[in-house]
DNA sequence: GCCAATTACGCAAACGCTTGCGTGGTTAAC
DNA sequence: GTTAACCACGCAAGCGTTTGCGTAATTGGC
């Protein structure tokens, strides 16, 4: 039989042979197991500390059946919000003793899919996934429930019946940047949406009725004009709401890179920011701050904050703090921040 | 004797059992071993595929003393620089059938030792690693060189003698954007640099005067003032700059973040940015496109490429391309690029 | 029709570790 | 002094897979 590797590291069964004792003594005596003498430990110890032993982790894992090892699929890892997002699940993985196995999809349901099997293969305990934009088919994470791998759905949420989720509601955040702005004076506000097929636009959109209804005041459907997010569809978006009768002072943008288009499209008209027209935003960047003319508030949805949730979730889960049934969904309050 | 999981997974012995065959004879029929009949083969893998059978890589990954899995340990994930770099890395090690397994320093020194102590334990291949700030002791990195897992150092590249390392010459690019500024014409050309201490600072600096020094003109020393990359920093390296008797018409500035502080302040002096003064900068955003005065162009540099790079090195070293005394380092060259 | 080569499969060890159970030996309780 | 409790340790199975080697049965060459 071939060695298949001899990397040299010392293993119990070196220990237990130079100290003329059986691995499972010495076994015990790593872990400070009671049952075996104090003399023994500290000469295992010792000699285990001399020779530099490390516990194979790879050893345990196969034979615990669990890899304290937690996969994480994302769609696009550079992006702001999402790398911020990692960021949060990583810090309380490893506080929790966890890893974290890496993924990202391009959006690419078929690229998904591969990754989900090879964390599937790599036994993680748990997932946390944000879809790509284009799944429409969500079998790969049938098999990681037949697998009984739990995952924990984040931020892109996929239109299924039991899953646990972590997201932030949109709307409440709208609600409270309308509110600023009504509050500030300004009566026409309009609204730059995105696709209207997004949860993420139907929830800014509710927001909006939402808030104008609180204050009493009617809502005009001319006021919210649909883009694509691109700088010419925000520059087409402009045009439509700046060519309405009622002068509309102030607009609500769908993210940040939206709201730069509008900013440079309302500057070319000789509108002078924050004075004849005011943005608000989402808050998906952390440089919008330097720009030129940042929002005057923007929607914070706290990547960091939501990717500790879903990993806390996650981890109660594996920690069977819940039935395998009770599905939870936490949804996180978005919040305006004043950028004063 | 507890069955500690049960997973309800299927293995090779129960393949094996149900055929009536022994396992050996299953794992081979899995890997279409030529000594397996047609017909076994055949009624292995359907066997398999009908009860949704999967290699326990945990197993495989004792067995072969390899994981495929490579750790890389950075200093903060959600910044734009490393968040692409992670990007590069994911992307080329998913196609390499890698795995990635993560960490963030946070420019602590005793994280970066866990997490380089907990990628030990998890037996990966190989590591790429972008060193923390502050980190002064690289006893950790030894470790792995005594257990015999190669590393990657990457941008931020510790002071060792025998290492393999990708990182990006910023001299050539700062040659390149002093270049393209005289060419256009300016004749006294501010930089604002960073901390001297840095390696960074230091090639910036040198950059600057090699430019000149193509050109035959003279350095003038008051035209690099040293900055502390904060706005307000920022604000008192311009004044600096604008109070010289000779009059600066463009500025260097040390990173997107820095430029964007040194455009708010040179509006605030009614300079006309692109006309009074030109900035050029280093890209470490990808938004900074966005703003409403952009650099007239920055030093690319490629961290999604350095990621690629810096895992190509890895994988090759893995692959036992090289001797394991054949340090490698990679210095890639950053690029001008025009913001038209 | 004999030997060699080939085909098709099984045996069993090994990877490193954990853990239920068994077993001598000592101590304490009554 | 007998029984019970406890202490300190060893035995051995088992986790799922790979793989060198052994071995029947079949085939082919001459």
């Amino acid at each position: 039989m071939r060695k298949v590797v001899s990397s040299g590291q010392p293993t119990i069964k070196e220990i237990a042979k130079r100290l003329n004792i059986s691995v499972s003594t010495v076994s015990r005596a790593l872990h400070d197991h009671h049952s075996i003498g104090l003399r023994t430990k500290a000469r295992v110890q010792q000699l285990a500390a001399e020779l530099g032993y490390e516990r194979n982790q790879t050893a345990i894992f196969f034979q615990q059946g669990k890899t304290f090892t937690i996969g994480i699929l994302l769609p696009e890892l550079s992006e702001a919000f999402f790398s911020s997002a990692i960021s949060g699940i990583e810090d309380t993985a490893y506080s929790n003793n966890y890893t974290v196995l890496l993924g990202q999809s391009h959006d690419d349901e078929a690229r998904e899919k591969q990754i989900i099997q090879s964390m599937k293969q790599h036994r993680v305990d748990g997932c946390i996934v944000s879809i790509g934009k284009n799944t429409r088919n969500y079998e790969h994470f049938e098999m990681l429930r037949q697998a009984k791998i739990p995952v924990v759905f984040f931020d892109r949420i996929p239109d299924l019946p039991n899953i646990h989720s972590v997201s932030c509601n949109l709307e409440s955040g709208t609600v409270q940047a309308v509110d600023f702005l009504l509050k500030k004076g300004h009566r026409v506000i309009g609204m730059i949406n995105g696709p209207e097929q997004l949860v993420a636009s139907k929830e800014r959109a509710a927001g909006y009725m939402r808030a104008l209804h609180k204050h009493r005041l009617k809502y005009d459907p001319e006021l919210i004009v649909s883009a694509d997010l691109t700088a010419a569809g925000t520059a087409e978006a402009m045009k439509q709401l700046l060519s309405l009768k009622r002068k509309v002072t102030a607009v609500v943008t769908f993210n940040d890179y939206v709201a730069m288009d509008a900013v440079q499209y309302a500057l070319k008209q000789k509108l002078e920011i924050n004075k004849d027209i005011t943005f608000v935003s989402y808050a998906n960047t952390p440089v919008s701050s330097y720009t030129a003319y940042p929002p005057a508030a923007s929607v914070e949805q706290f990547p960091y904050e939501q990717g500790q949730a879903a990993t806390n979730m996650l981890l109660s889960i594996l920690n069977g703090d819940h039935d395998f049934n009770d599905y939870q969904q936490l949804i996180m309050e978005s919040q305006l921040v004043l950028h004063t």
